[in-house]
Formats: structure tokens, sequence, C-alpha cells
RNA sequence: GCCACGGUAGUGUAGCCUGGUUAGCACAAGGGACUGUGGAUCCCUUAGCCCGAGUUCAAAUCUCGGCCGUGGCCCCA
């Protein structure tokens, strides 16, 4: 083999292309039916608008270049930042809420491992303008209808709210940049690290407790409410935050989502993430077993617009799909070929790509180009299991065609005005 | 960036430990026999030791490095 392909990326061969493009339908269908509107990006973006983001530790993880003007650009590592930066370039002057969905492939220099790899593709959405809990609790009902519609059952879907947390320590006079640093300590869920991060800032010790105490809040909401209001009692303020976080859920149960967990564990480690947090693991998927991540945010400021309440989420569609397979769900085919015209002789060429046309005009067909004999054309047509074959014999010549069915084994001569009824009647019959 | 295991035609494999014939087999693919009818049979063809260095008279085989794959760690926006 000459040349190999680049390290973490992929080529998708036929049957597997169809399987995702079926599954990136099925997405698209259920995000416009909640009156989401596809956008696209670039597929690369400044490098500073990705360091502004994420930090500038995130170099270490890009594929990042200068073009031959000398400009420092990357490949994007995801989709949220290249969409706010559209929302702040091109519409923040639209009626809101604004509702926008992508999917892209997106680039992360990282080692590739099960369900990891260097290029990916993310598909999500973002409801740009209202702070309301049912807004926030739409984006989440999103993707409980996403993933039934696919059929996946093995998850589990993890909600939490990082309000409560920045809440207690405000009240502390921790600043906000603190704030991140902390929530970037809680979610790679280094306990020593926490420990010694909170003793750092000398937090009396009740604090402390109350801090670690929220951490472990996770289970059933009617058990963790409780248990949450044990903790805080006294605490008004935080204790509000719990309350405007219980809106969501009453909302997120209207919407007829109640199999969820709550976990206030969850701190997705960045810093713009405002409130609630969720999270969707495929547990039979490994190491890499989040399916999906999403929460709401403040990030237009970022870069340069007005700040406006959003929530959003983005699915990794590579491991949606190694989940759907985990669980053997059946991805049909669809670009499976239907029928066949084979010509029964060099001169009768001609007459079979007619015919091919007209069957094209509707359905797939494939015309034997390989000037093979009726036998090995037939053994191709069998080997790739396409049900019907048109045969295009002399009796083109009175205007008919041979249509065979290669499961019945059993042929008939069909009028060509008639074949496009025919092949209807057939096509009804294989969906 | 780190760890473990692996890499022989398109696919699956034998050979490697114990260096030594022309690297074997099966399937797949293209062609042919078979003249207008598909899973059979026979024949032919295409096609391989991941790359590089070292050891050696001699390397698919031993050593080292790299690349790639699988899984895990770190990280995961």
């Amino acid at each position: 083999m000459k040349y190999s392909k680049p390290r973490g990326t992929r080529d998708f061969l036929p049957g597997e292309m169809a399987a995702r493009r079926y599954v990136e339908q099925m997405i698209r269908r259920v995000f416009i039916r909640f009156g989401y509107k596809e956008i696209a990006t670039p597929t690369f973006e400044h490098l500073e608008l990705i360091t502004a983001k994420s930090g500038e530790d995130i170099v270490a993880h890009l594929y990042h270049f200068k073009d031959k003007g000398g400009r420092d650009l990357a490949l994007r590592p995801e989709l949220t930042a290249p969409v706010m930066r559209l929302y702040v370039n091109e519409l923040q002057n639209s009626p809101k809420p604004l509702r926008l969905y992508y999917f892209g492939n997106c680039f992360r220099y990282e080692r590739p491992q099960a369900g990891r790899y260097r290029e990916f593709f993310q598909a999500g959405v973002e409801l740009i303008g209202s702070s309301s809990p049912e807004a926030q609790a739409e984006v989440i009902a999103l993707v409980n209808a996403v993933l039934e519609e696919l059929g996946i059952r093995e998850y589990e879907l993890h909600i939490g709210n990082i309000g409560i947390l920045r809440k207690i320590l405000a009240e502390n006079g921790i600043g906000e940049e603190v704030q991140a640093h902390i929530m970037g300590v809680i979610d790679k869920g280094d306990e020593a690290q926490l420990e010694e991060e909170l003793n750092r800032l000398e937090l009396p010790e009740e604090e402390k407790e109350v801090i670690l105490g929220v951490l472990e809040l996770k289970g059933r909401r009617g058990e963790v409410v409780e248990r949450a209001e044990a903790l805080l009692a006294g605490r008004e303020s935080v204790l509000k935050e719990l309350r405007s976080f219980e809106e969501i859920l009453d909302a997120l149960e209207s919407f007829g989502v109640k199999n969820y967990h709550l976990n206030l564990g969850i701190a997705r480690g960045l810093d713009y993430y405002t409130g609630m947090v969720f999270e969707v693991y495929a547990y039979k998927l490994g190491a890499e077993k989040q399916i999906c991540g999403g929460g709401s945010y403040s990030l237009a400021e970022v870069f340069g617009g007005k700040p406006v309440a959003t929530s959003g989420f983005a699915f990794g569609f590579d491991r949606l799909l190694l989940a759907l397979e985990k669980e053997g769900v059946k991805l049909p085919d669809t670009e499976r070929t239907l029928f066949m015209v084979i010509p029964m002789g060099r001169e009768l060429v001609p007459y079979a790509i007619e015919v091919a046309s007209l069957v094209r005009r509707s359905y797939v067909c494939e015309l034997e180009v390989m000037r093979r004999k009726v036998k090995k054309a037939l053994a191709y047509a069998d080997a790739k299991g396409i049900p019907y074959v048109i045969l295009v014999g002399e009796e083109i010549k009175e205007g008919k065609v041979l249509l065979k069915d290669m499961r019945a084994k059993e042929q008939r001569e069909v009028n060509v005005e008639e074949l496009e009824s025919v092949l209807a009647a057939i096509a009804k019959g294989n969906p």
C-alpha cells in the first residue's frame, strides 16, 4: 500500500455510508420538527476564535497552521464557537428565539481510541435568546426525541446544574475565574485535588462540606431535592437557584421526559456554562461512552456580541452509530439497487441504455457496462443481491423486454410501454 | 504525551519461537471454457511480507526506531 490515510481518520465504504446518511437524515428530521434551521460554517476558523472560547491550552489539541498570508488558522474542534460567531456576525438582530442546527466534521489532535477519531462528526443545536425553563427543557427534550427516534435503548440522561455550585462559591466571595477553575477540577473527578484547591481558598470547614455535599447529590429528583434542601437550609439565594432548576425539570416532565438522573456533580469544565448542564452516556460503548453533552451558557459576549441566553448540545455522531451497532439496531440500506438492465448481445446495448434510462427516472437501476455474457451479468446481479433484472433481447424490436425476478427465479415478457407501471407495483412491494 | 497487544495480496490466514527452496492456502476480483439466463465445475490472470536502519554469508523470521491499527491512561471544548 503506497499511501495510508492519516492517523485517526476513516474511509467510509458504500454500505457504511448509506447507514450514516440514514441516521443523519433521522436526526435532521427531528431537529427540523422542533423548528430548528440548518446553518453551516467554515471548516477552519481563526485560531483566536477557538482560544477565545477554550483557552490557550487548547492549541495542543488542535490542527492549526499558518496560511500563505501568515494568518493563524485552526480546523474547527467543535461547532458551538463557530455557530456563536456566526450568530454575533449575522443574526444578532433576528427575531428571538433563534433555533439553529448543524451537522459537520470536526478535528482534534488526540490519541485515537474506541469512539475517538481525529476527524469526527457532530450534530447539534443552539437555542438562542431565551433563558426560560421551557427553552432549556426543550433542548433536553430534543435530545430525548432523537434517541427515541433512533431506537437507542441503553443510555442514561444525566442532568446537573452548576449554578448552584457557582452561587455557593460566589457567596464566599470567590470570583468567576476561580469558580471556572474549580469547575474544571470537579469535572476531572479528582477528589484529592479538589480538597487541596478548596483548602487553598481557606473556606470555612462548613462551606467545604456543603460544596462536597452538593457534588454527592445524585439520583432521583425527589430524593436529590430533599437532600439538597436540607444541605442548603438557610441559604436563600442558593435555594433560589435550586428552585429555578426545578422549574426546568417541571417543564421537561411536561415534554414527557421523565427517565433522567440528577447529578449535581456534573461540571462540564467550562467557564461559560451558567446553569443547567447535561450529558448522555451509552454504557455499552467503553471508555468513550458520552454520546451527547450540552447545557445553558453565555458565550456571545466572548465573541464581541451582546450577552444572550443560549442552550444547546452536540451529539457525537460517530458514537451514536457505534451505540446503534452495539445494540444491534438494523439500519436499512437506502441505496439498494432494485433493478439491473442487461443487454443480451452487443447490438442490443443501445436499447438497453434506453430501457435503463427509463427505469432510472424513478428507481435505482444498474446497467451492465462490462460487456459480460448474460450468464456472468446474472451472476453479478445475484452476488449483489439485486432482486430484479431486465433482460433486453431481440424481443425489444417488438417493444418487449424480459423481467426476471431473481429470488422467485421467474421471468415474464413485459411491453416497454407497461414497464413503468409494472415496476411501480414491484417497487411498492420492496420498500 | 504514556502503556499493552498487534501489522504477511482486496479479505481471512500458514510460515516467525528454532534466520536458509520460487512466501503456501482459501475466498474475493478480472478474463476464459460454457454461444439467450444466476449460487456448480475447470483453466488463466492480477495481487503480499507496513517503512527504515542494524546484526548476519543470508531477515517475513532476530534487534532498534518510525508509521499505522485495536484497547486503556491523560485529556475530552
